[in-house]
DNA sequence: GTCTATAACCCGATAGAC
DNA sequence: GTCTATCGGGTTATAGAC
């Protein structure tokens, strides 16, 4: 929008390449295994360089988290926003979140990272980003329980699942499988665990199996 | 077993110390994040000392991996060995995995730590540890997909569904609802969660919620 | 067994030239 | 804007006294 973020000089390509390599390495590596080294490396400048666009280490890696979570953060608002009744809404949500981890895989890496250093009591960080989101699905588990359409159950409970379950899909392989060729990108196996995804959700929330409500919307939801 | 290991000396105290100390930290703070000195102070002796147990930190955090791994490890396959189709011994793995979690929360933090390091290359790690696990559950699935009683599926679906589901469970309220008072080690919580993980398995299988298999072994699984 | 003292290393931050 | 050179904090590993 502004000039700084939006120029086309020689400054605004090298800031985007910055924070593009420092999203691949932050969320391969963490805080402390990235070097800014590497980061420059990759840019294809030299580390003192990235001082120029950031003043040091920690708010690079702000940059980084702010702009993977707060896409993120949009599109499942978004998403949340379409729908009639609670659970199409919730499908939606759910849609969203299975579509963005997959387009930005660094996405599940840092989402992790930031629950394991959380108890270290290494920053706030990502809480500003996530709570919001689970916030709104809670409030829309509660609707959907106080009208009737989904059983009691702790809300909660229900979001670690979908969440938890995603992020160990596109992440776990290599570690709980490694001799099997596992490839959560392949679009195929990604549709495949939103459907199953879908389908724990109305388990969970205690919904039959049957009516069609959730599919309509997907493409909104996905863009 | 051996004197090196049972023995009533001060040696065997303070490794076992050592090994209680490093297990907690390198949970909440990783290995990096983690000093030899804090290790030291929370045993009450100085940072040199650890180095006449463990030759250097590396040793030590995969002494600790081990410890952890190596009990959940064979905590799942005992349990899997118990009962007569393959839902019955698929449920009695689910249940000692989720109560190996809730006596251990090390574990959670420590699994999720691994997965989240692996594609950076550092170490191949605690595939030794899970990969077998993950590989047992895996030929479960298949062989009551064989024999009819389970629907066609990826098996490595379910198995991260379930993996990722209690991981989160365990360690990702302060960080997705910072502002709820959310215990996961509180038991009834616990058995909650559970009794959810049971029924997301039935569905992700295929199989009615119907019959009552799995909760008979349930006193041994855990022991 | 446990300590004190120190060596050696790595990496981020900064000064200042171009 | 990007570089070279350097400083300085922090942590591991080790030598050697007790």
């Amino acid at each position: 929008m502004a000039k700084s973020t939006e120029g086309r000089g020689k400054s605004a390509r090298t800031l985007a390449a910055i924070l593009e390599a420092a999203e691949m390495l932050f969320a391969r590596k963490g805080f402390d295994g990235t070097r800014l080294e590497d980061v420059a490396a990759a840019v294809g400048i030299r580390r003192p360089s990235i001082s120029y666009y950031f003043r040091d280490k920690r708010v690079l890696y702000k940059a980084v988290q702010s702009a993977v979570l707060s896409g993120l953060r949009q599109r499942i608002l978004g998403a949340l926003a379409r729908g009639a009744a609670p659970l199409e809404r919730i499908e939606n949500a759910i849609t969203a979140w299975v579509h963005y981890v997959g387009e930005r895989p660094a996405t599940a890496l840092i989402i992790m990272r930031e629950i394991v250093e959380t108890p270290g009591g290494r920053g706030p960080a990502a809480a500003e980003f996530l709570a919001p989101i689970v916030t709104a699905i809670r409030k829309e588990v509660e609707e959907g329980q106080r009208i009737g359409h989904f059983r009691a159950a702790e809300p909660l409970h229900f979001v670690f699942n979908i969440v938890g379950a995603t992020t160990f899909f596109v992440t776990a392989g290599p570690i709980l499988a490694p001799d099997l060729p596992f490839d959560p990108l392949d679009a195929e196996k990604q549709e495949n665990h939103l459907f199953e995804c879908l389908s724990v959700a109305r388990r969970l929330l205690g919904v039959e199996a049957g009516s069609r409500v959730g599919a309509a919307a997907e493409g909104a939801a996905a863009k």
